[in-house]
Parts: structure tokens; sequence; C-alpha cells
DNA sequence: TATGAATGAGTGTTCATTCAT
DNA sequence: GATGAATGAACACTCATTCAT
């Protein structure tokens, strides 16, 4: 391998390191306030190194911002691709977005909680046509389905983020309800089995 | 009125206007990293004083925490007090969280975030028999009904988590949805009213 | 005195005694790259101090820049509005200008520095009418002098600059002078007395 | 051409670049604060490459210093070397200094400046000797036309300090003079043309 | 010779906190 | 009770410097 490859790919490697380890501070510890030393000590490196490759703190929030927008928009992504039967469709997605709160806990709330930091302006705004290109296909058979009466007949969108919500809100507050309902980790992790399947059921009226 | 009286009535007006501001800006506004100075700024005070009142930026995050978790655990109990049928308390539940839910978009995120940030042994167990007490009476409600089938046989504990979800997710990732589905705030609003009548439905299969 | 006053001078001595200490090290030091904390420690004050009266070092040291650049015009404005003969005038100026060099050696090169440093728009220009109300007079007064032949005649502001550059250039070019001519600190003193007689001289060609 | 040699070569060239560079941003530039990126970006080269050639950023600093006191030296050097009439060495003095003060508009206050950094005990002492041979011969010159009366009777280290003050003077003020008096850069241009008449004939009385 | 990666020391700045009034 | 002044600790960031290649 050549030098340059070689390089290269240290340099990779490490700017990998550090917004992987930013984005599990974030997404996953939910450690909103992390210093930069704080991320340099998670992944073993030197704090200056974090300005080498990111120039400021905000840059490096910035990337990881647009790394978790992107990691939310490629879930609705897959699960639209895939070439199943609705009821299939739903059950992957629930599973999917249920396994992967799991890992990034706290991934929609750090994304609110920089738009409410940021001046919006400066994040992008989504493409409209990627936006309607990726639903469309989802949301013209949610509506198949609902003319032909296997789901309730409402606003997609609707059906959508409720779905979202059954699926992520326990496991966001997961803190707060295992104190509240008094639930160990260990039957927490039932409780969300045992979610999947009730929001399965519950969309379908079984 | 006597000198001393008014003092007393000064420092618990001033006392009450720096958590009411401190509320205001962690669960209306959800900027968690507001400095005391934030603080002081929105409330027209000296940055001295919060310090006057609770000694520590912390003893007054703790002070915001316990009246978070405390309307929280009020939002529920007032809802199991009413003297209404099943169905009519179900309304009033989602009407209720929904409409304080707007008031403190970010109550129940802060709470989790500083459940995070803190050592958990800080904060106060909830007093096991209080819960109980408080929600035993509505499970037994919950059990009764799905006993009659006007609603799916579940763990209430999921009901009442999945009811909260559906009303509450849509609160707290709001600029989330409205970007991603580019929703303005008028079309918002009657979104949320809409998903009142949505949940409603969901829950009793109409 | 009241309360409001001992605040009040408190803080301004403080703010004086920063903007005094800055003052020194720039224009008598001509230590332009003077961190906060060699400020800070020359004044006796906290570092953080600094920031509390002047928020920023970039504000500190517009804050000197203006006293500087007023000096300067003071300078020049207290010599125009004595009433003595013109020989009078010129011995004040020659010894007023040597005598503040030695207090502010590094004046000139400081704010030419500054002048270079900062995008020169942020900088107000002086006022054009100012600056002629100041100067009109004196240089009316040269203008006669060469009439007279008392003086060369040449541009007027040539003899002011010529006048200046005599008085200021072996001040604040002292240490590379003293070492190239090896004179130590008595007698360089000495030479700088000998240099007010020798520009008086000069001037009128005596 | 070996190996060897073109290493050499570039080794010298690149060294060269480094310090030409340096010499320019801070003879001509006036950046007294430039850091190795400023210096390494100007030249076009890697910032280490300063570090390979010179060590420290303090030792660039030092080449460039006695870069910049061997320029000034030779300065005078050439011009008592010149077998010309003392009138003629006087004029070529005047238009030397100048003219090379324009390309190095910041040496004289560079020096001065480095002079009040360093511990005055690093930087080596003139030799004396060489002072006094360089000198010498010109200012016995000087003496001789102080005696036949066609220029004033001072100490002629005066004399020459205030001829370079002249010349020197009004081109590193620059900036200052020109807002002062608001002059644009092509009257100031001919202002210093105008000058060096002006100097010439005040030392002779003309 | 040349360079990208990496680091420790330092710099401006902010902040919670204390104190005298 | 209320406030401006003051401070130490921490923060993001920069910089000269080193090192492996």
């Amino acid at each position: 391998m050549s030098n340059y490859l070689v390089r290269t790919m240290k340099e990779i490697q490490t700017e990998e390191l550090i917004i992987k380890t930013a984005k599990h501070i974030f997404f996953f510890k939910g450690n909103f306030q992390a210093t930069t030393q704080d991320i340099a000590d998670a992944a073993g490196v030197n704090r200056a190194l974090i300005h080498y490759y990111f120039r400021t703190r905000e840059q490096l929030m910035e990337a990881v911002l647009k790394a978790g927008m992107l990691k939310m928009n490629e879930r609705i992504f897959n699960i639209t691709q895939l070439n199943v039967s609705f009821r299939e469709k739903i059950k992957h997605f629930i599973t999917a977005i249920i396994d992967e709160a799991r890992e990034t806990p706290y991934l929609e709330n750090f994304v609110v909680h920089e738009f409410n930091r940021l001046d919006l302006s400066c994040v992008p705004y989504p493409n409209k046509e990627y936006i309607q290109e990726t639903f469309s296909g989802f949301i013209n058979q949610i509506l198949d389905e609902m003319k032909n009466g296997s789901i309730p007949e409402i606003d997609p969108i609707h059906f959508i983020i409720n779905m979202v919500a059954l699926c992520v809100y326990p496991i966001s507050t997961r803190p707060l309800i295992q104190r509240t309902f008094m639930i160990d980790d260990a039957a927490y992790n039932i409780f969300i089995e045992e979610q999947k399947e009730i929001i399965y059921k519950l969309i379908f009226r079984e």
C-alpha cells in the first residue's frame, strides 16, 4: 500500500473515531453538554485533534447533527424500499426503529435540542423532492391499506408519526419511566420487546 | 403591614419569579444550557440573587427538576381523581396532557436529561406507596375496561405509556416534524388538535 | 459619601487602573504582544476583571488605541493654543513632544502597528474640520514666519512632520541607537536634552 | 548534477524563500505577530519546514533580526565607501535610506521591538572596532564640513541620527500621517520625493 | 527534503460563585 | 433583600513543536 493511502486511512480513522465517539456521547449517552475534552477523553485522543479535524466544536456538532438527520432519513428510506407486504413492512419498521432507538435513544432529542439552539436558517432545509420521493410510495401504500380497511383511515402523516412515537418515546424517556414505575433494566428490555408486538396489534386492530 | 412581612412577600415573590422563569426556560424554551445570567436576565433580576435564594445553580436545577416531576405526577393524579366515566376520563386525559405539553414541550426531555447528568442517587426515589395509590385506582379501571372489551387487553403500563407517547411525542419533537414534513406553525396546531381525536379513536378502536 | 458614589469610584478606579496599566505596557514598554494575563499581572488584578470591564481584549485595545490617538491630537492642540511668540511656541513644542515621548516612547509605533493589524475602516476617521480647525491657526503662523524669512519656505506639513520626526525618532529607536553607538542610559539622557537645542537651532538656522 | 547538489540547492532555495518571506512580513508588512503558519502560507511551504530549517520560531526570528541589523549596517557602510564629494554622499545617503525604507518601512521598529522582547544579552553586541572603522571616516568628513562651515556644528552622532530620522520617520509612520492629514497614497509618494529635497536643503541650509 | 498527524502549553473568554456594601 | 466587583475553575481554541513516514 502506498504512503498516500496509509496516511489517508489514518486520517479517516481518527476523524471517524472522533465523530463516532461524539455520536455515541450525544445519541446514546444523551450528554448534550459534553465538552471537547469529554469527547477527546472518550475517544482516547488529544483534545487539540478535534480542532485539527473539525476546526471548532460547532463544526463537529454540525457534522454530528447532519449525521443524525441522515440516520433518521435512512431509517425511513430503508423501510420504504423493502419489497414485502405492507404488514411485513410495518413489522420490519417497528423492529428496526425500536432496535435502532436502543442504540441511539437520544437521537431525536439531540436533533430537536440543536434545532432550538441554532439559528434554524443554518441547518440546511431537507430537499422537498427527496422527502416526497422517499415518502410518496410509502404514503400511497398506507392510503391503499386504509381503503381496504386493514388500518384506520387517518392522515398518513399522523399514521407515521404515531407509529414512530410508540416506538421511540418509551426508549427516549426510559430513565423516567423506569423510575416512575420502578422497572429494572432486565424488565424494561422485556417491556420493549412486548411493545413491538403491541404496536403491531394496535395498528392492525388485532 | 410590617417590614418583616413585606420582606417575606418580596422574598417569596422573587424566589417564585426566578423558579418560574427557570421553568419557562427549561420546560418551554428547551434551553438546557441556560446560564444563571440567562435566567437572571429573563427574570429581570440580578444574577447574584439566584445564589442568594438557591445558593448554587445546581440547587436551582434540583428545584426545577422536582417541580417538573411533581408536575408530571399531578398530571396523572388529577385525571385519576375525576369522577366521570372511563371514556370521559381518557378524553380529559388526552386533552390535558396535550394542552399542558404545549406549555411545557421539553418537560420530559429535561427530566430525562437531568437524570442522565446527575448521579441518580441524588434524585429522591418516588414514594412507591404514593405511586401505587395514585395509579392503582386508574389501573383497576383500565383492567375493568379491558375485561368488558372496550379497549384491547394489554399490560396497563403499556396502555398508559402509549397514550402519553401519542400525546407528548408530536409536541416534544415538533421542530423536527415540522421541518421533515414542511408543516407551518398554523397547520401544526390543527395537526395537534386532530391528534387528540385520533388518539381517542385509536384507544377505543372507533 | 453615598454608596452609589463609592461603588462608582471603585469601578472607575479599577477600570482606570487596567487601562492605565495597558497604556504603560503598550506605550512605554512597547510590548505589543502583551497578553491579558500580562496586563492583569502588571495591574495586580484578576485576569477575568479585564473581561468584566472591557468584555474582550480587542475592546481594551480599541480603548487604548483611542486614548493614544487622543493623546497625540492633544499634544498638537495644546501647543497651538499657547498665546506666545512663534519661537516660544516651537520651543515649547519641542520640549513637550520630547518629554512626552520619553513617557510614551512607543506611542506612535503602537498606533501604526494597530492600524496595520486592524481593518482600518474600524478606526474612526479623524474629523476633517476638527483637524483643520486645530492646525489652520498654527499653519498660518508657520506660513507667516516663512514669509518673513525666519524659517525656510517649505510645505507646512513637511515642517511639522520633520519637527516631530526629529523629536520622536531618537526616542522611539532609543535601544537601537544606544546599541549602535554604544551610548549608556545617562549619556543618552544628555543626548536627548542636547537634541532639544539642536532641533530649535536647525529650525531657525541659528 | 549529483543528487547531493540538487538537494543542497533546494535546501538553500527553500531556506532562503522562508527567510525572505519572513523579512517581507516583518519589515514590509509590519506584522510582528505573524505565526509560523502565516509565514509558511506566505511562502507557500509546509509549516513544519520552518522548523526543519530553523528548529524554532525564535531561531528564525533571530535570523531575521540579524539580517535586519546587517541591512541597517550595510546601508551606512555602503554610503561611507562612496568616493564622491560630501554633498554627493549626503544626496546618495538620503535617497538610498528613503528608497530602502519604502521597501522595509518597519525595519527599525521591528528591530527595536525585538530588542524590547528579548533578553538583550542574547543579541550579539556590535563589534566596537567595526563600527568605529565604518563610521570614523564618515564622521571625520562630517567634522571637516562643520569646520569649513557648510553644515552646522553639532555632535556628528546627532547629525547622522537626525538625517536618518528625517528620512525614516515619515515612512515608518506613514499610515498615521496619511490619516492625520488625510493624504492619499499617490500624494504621499510625491510628499516623500519632496522630502528628499527638503532634507538636503535643511542640512546645507539652502 | 517534505508533510500530515499529533500534542502540551498557553490564550482569550465564560461562568458560577463569593463578598462587601 | 439586592447589587456591582471580584475570582478561580473551566472552556474552546491556537500555536509552536515533534514525529513517523
